[in-house]
DNA sequence: CGGGATCCAAAAAGATACTG
DNA sequence: CAGTATCTTTTTGGATCCCG
């Protein structure tokens, strides 16, 4: 992974998968855990992630049966992606008490 | 973060590690909420990192705060790092309900 | 414009040999 | 044991181009 700046008023959400995981796959996950969402939304609200990068990650996630592409393009969580609210909602509850 | 493989009878946090997460800062928290341990224990119970990577990822984390090394070369979690549990949790409890 | 695919340079990870 | 040095392989991000 590579050295990402975070800034120190990011989403919690943000810096604990700076602290220990694969930030992108984290954040299309928080961001499809508000309601499925377009590429081009996706792409705007995780700041820094490139379309190449967002588009491997998509299809990934897609394989992994975390979202699903509708036919208009729109991404949405499975049941297996939206369970992952578990652990977003862990991170972000670190992330508002440590970072 | 590499494509991992990842047994069906692996851990189950090491399964939602490989999911969403780098995986091997989320590992090395797994074994040191365990109580704290040495670089050859570590090198061991986390099946396929490098010494070149755990070497790596214990200097940022130690640099993060997370970890601490005792002039025994023992790492153990600080204070901050102890409370990632509430995340390993999370994530244990999703790899066991859905991976 | 939305949704990528392609090409390229840089960073990170892997294997492994080697040292204090 | 606890790493570091070195070399190779992957992955990433940036820019660009394509196609409906």
């Amino acid at each position: 992974m590579k050295r990402m700046k975070i800034r120190r008023d990011a989403c919690p959400v943000t810096k604990t998968a700076a602290l220990l995981s694969d930030v992108h796959t984290m954040l299309i996950t928080r961001e499809i855990l508000t309601g499925p969402k377009r590429f081009c939304e996706l792409e705007r609200s995780i700041e820094g992630i490139s379309t190449r990068t967002l588009a491997a990650k998509l299809k990934k996630m897609e394989h992994d049966d975390i979202l699903r592409k509708t036919k208009d393009g729109i991404y949405a969580a499975t049941k297996k992606g939206a369970a992952l609210r578990i652990v977003e909602r862990a991170m972000r509850r670190y992330g508002e008490l440590y970072l």
